[in-house]
DNA sequence: GCCGTTTTCGGCCCGACTGTTTTCAGTCG
């Protein structure tokens, strides 16, 4: 079983328990070790394998949970899952995610009325059977169909670019109303995360209630689901859900730590303060009992009253930043003046829409040195992919650019690349004739997605040994919210990355940025190389860098970790080795 | 169920809003 598989065991063991109504702090230990798990940079496998110390010392995972991480990776069973699902439907599930539908009230409809779906909780609630029951009244049957309806439309997660449009225009119209002094985007948004689930903005604002009005009015508002005094809810049209929270200025960088997150983060940090006898909340940093500590107006005075330095909003997720911070071990947060070109490039010779020359004035405005062209292989059909033909007059071309480039004076190359397909067999899609003339050779799959792990992992690895790929691109294949990553055994292929040399892509495109988090500091405690490449299509793609460089950041890795940060004459140095390491 | 500068028991982050209640539970983030 994979890390992700056992962690959402965990999840669920956790809303079993929670329905039951169990204690809950044994609930909250198991929701903790299922989130550490999906953060770990080796699967629990492996660990295991190691012997007996092996799953000693992951926090979180204390001798009840180590036993049951055993016991799936032995058997593939977990005997206390299997137990509660006996005693509890699995259809509970699904109530459970209607809005407003909690673990309390999941276990009252399906005690009192048999309620084991969603369809059956609508017809209950049109049925009017619902409002008899104690705790519940006709509003709650209203918000039910409601919550159904909507829960019908909602996608489940927005990409990042998405989520930043929208808080954008959400900025804008909260600008515009009197007495609004500043608004920002917290939450999972301000921590790049690949996904966000809900927009958190905050606002200072001289007259709350102005503000929260002028927020339940913004055009693109379809639901308002609550909206209180200095606190509102709201459902876009889109069926994105954004909430807003109205604070004064001198609470705000209180507020901003608070609800940037994670949650895990805030619990971890919180229990910190509460041991040195303070309280931190969204207003401010309190000494017990009660008077007010001057803490709130910015972060840094927040993180300071706990003896820590500022935590880079990418790095909180509580996956050790905090003892980082404390150790005076953060990593030094990559920054889009260290990366000096781009190695992953489409022209209108494939699928893309831009010149040689456009790339290279638009990569040259932004101050690179070099980019690297590497259009399809013929394999990727709809993409117009080149055949060696295509692909030796391209590098004629290029030859003949740099040549012009150079006599111009200007410091900037095109490199001759290619994205070529690793065919389902693990060969690469262009003949040796044509790698060997290139200075930077992609490797990628775009077909057979559906192959078992062994397979694909199989197939990845062949290409690499071929000792052609200098980068392989987008190494899940993940969409989000599109396509699941194909199963692929990344431990393996990272292995066999490190032996031959090949870096790893972190593709900044908004809707792949593959590597993810974890899987990038992985290949930073393995000693792998990245390359944060944008797959740009157009010129206009390229500033796509911005969401790979934090995507980077959220994986811990430096400058010295990113293959892209290297000046042009090292960058072919390194490109060179690789193959003649793999050849 | 986890954890320890309060260490093997007794704690465990904190607050806003809603709908149902006559003082608060449930839900959410």
């Amino acid at each position: 079983m994979e890390n992700t598989e056992i962690a959402r065991i965990f999840h669920e063991i956790a809303e079993l328990l929670e329905m039951k109504g169990e204690d809950h702090f044994r609930i909250r230990s198991y929701r903790n070790a299922a989130m550490v798990i999906e953060g770990l940079t080796e699967s629990l496998k492996t660990l295991y394998e190691k012997g007996e110390a092996g799953l000693d010392g992951i926090p979180g995972v204390g001798k009840g949970i180590r036993a049951k991480i055993a016991e799936m990776l032995t058997t593939g069973r977990c005997a206390v899952h299997d137990g509660l699902l006996k005693e509890l439907p699995a259809g509970l599930f699904d109530v459970l995610k209607v809005g407003g539908i909690g673990p309390k009230k999941v276990m009252l409809l399906y005690k009192e009325l048999g309620i084991t779906s969603v369809d059956a909780l609508r017809r209950a609630a049109e049925s009017h059977a619902i409002h008899a029951l104690p705790g519940m009244g006709e509003k709650t049957e209203e918000n039910i169909i409601r919550a159904v309806e909507s829960l019908k439309k909602v996608s489940a997660r927005f990409n990042l670019a998405v989520g930043l449009s929208y808080a954008e225009g959400i900025k804008a119209h909260l600008q515009k109303t009197p007495g609004v002094a500043r608004v920002e985007a917290a939450g999972s948004l301000r921590r790049w995360k690949d996904s966000i689930g809900d927009l958190d903005m905050l606002c200072i604002a001289h007259k709350p209630e102005d503000a929260i009005a002028a927020f339940a009015a913004y055009p693109g508002v379809k639901d308002v689901l609550s909206k209180g005094g200095t606190k509102s809810t709201v459902v876009l049209k889109t069926g994105l859900q954004v909430d807003l929270r109205v604070l004064k200025e001198d609470a705000f960088g209180a507020a901003m730590q608070y609800f940037t997150g994670s949650k895990a983060h805030n619990v971890a940090l919180r229990d910190m303060a509460k041991r040195k006898g303070l309280k931190i909340n969204e207003y401010g940093v309190f000494k017990e009992p009660g008077d007010r500590w001057d803490a709130g107006k910015t972060e840094e005075d927040v993180y300071r009253s706990v003896g820590l330095p500022w935590i880079p909003p990418e790095l909180r997720e509580n996956r050790g930043e905090i003892e980082a911070a404390a150790e005076g071990r953060l990593p030094a947060p990559l920054e889009l003046c260290d990366i000096r070109g781009d190695l992953h490039v489409h022209t209108r010779e494939s699928d893309g829409n831009a010149t040689l020359a456009e790339l290279s004035e638009a990569a040259q405005a932004r101050g690179y040195e070099y980019i690297a062209i590497t259009d399809h292989s013929r394999a990727v059909g709809v993409a117009h992919g080149l055949d060696e033909k295509r692909a030796m007059a391209q590098i004629e071309a290029i030859d003949a650019f740099n040549e012009r480039l150079k006599a111009s004076g200007r410091h900037f190359r095109l490199l001759k690349g290619a994205e070529v397909d690793i065919r389902a067999d693990g060969t690469l899609d262009h003949a040796d004739e044509v790698l060997s003339r290139l200075d930077c050779v992609v490797g990628a799959v775009h077909s057979g997605f559906n192959m078992t792990r062994e397979a694909m992992t199989g197939r990845i690895i062949k290409g690499m040994e071929s000792g052609w790929i200098n980068v392989l691109a987008h190494p899940t294949g993940r969409l989000i919210g599109v396509r699941e990553p194909y199963k692929v055994d990344m431990e393996a292929v990272m292995g066999a990355a490190k032996r031959h040399g090949t870096a790893l892509e972190l593709n900044s495109y908004p809707e792949r940025l593959d590597l993810n988090d974890v899987h990038c500091r992985m290949a930073r405690e393995r000693g792998i190389l990245v390359a944060v490449s944008t797959d740009s299509h157009s010129t206009a793609h390229l500033g796509n860098i911005t969401f790979g460089i934090h995507n980077a950041r959220r994986g811990w890795l430096e400058k010295n970790d990113v293959l892209n940060t290297r000046g042009l004459k090292e960058l072919l140095r390194i490109l060179k080795k690789t193959r003649q390491a793999g050849r």
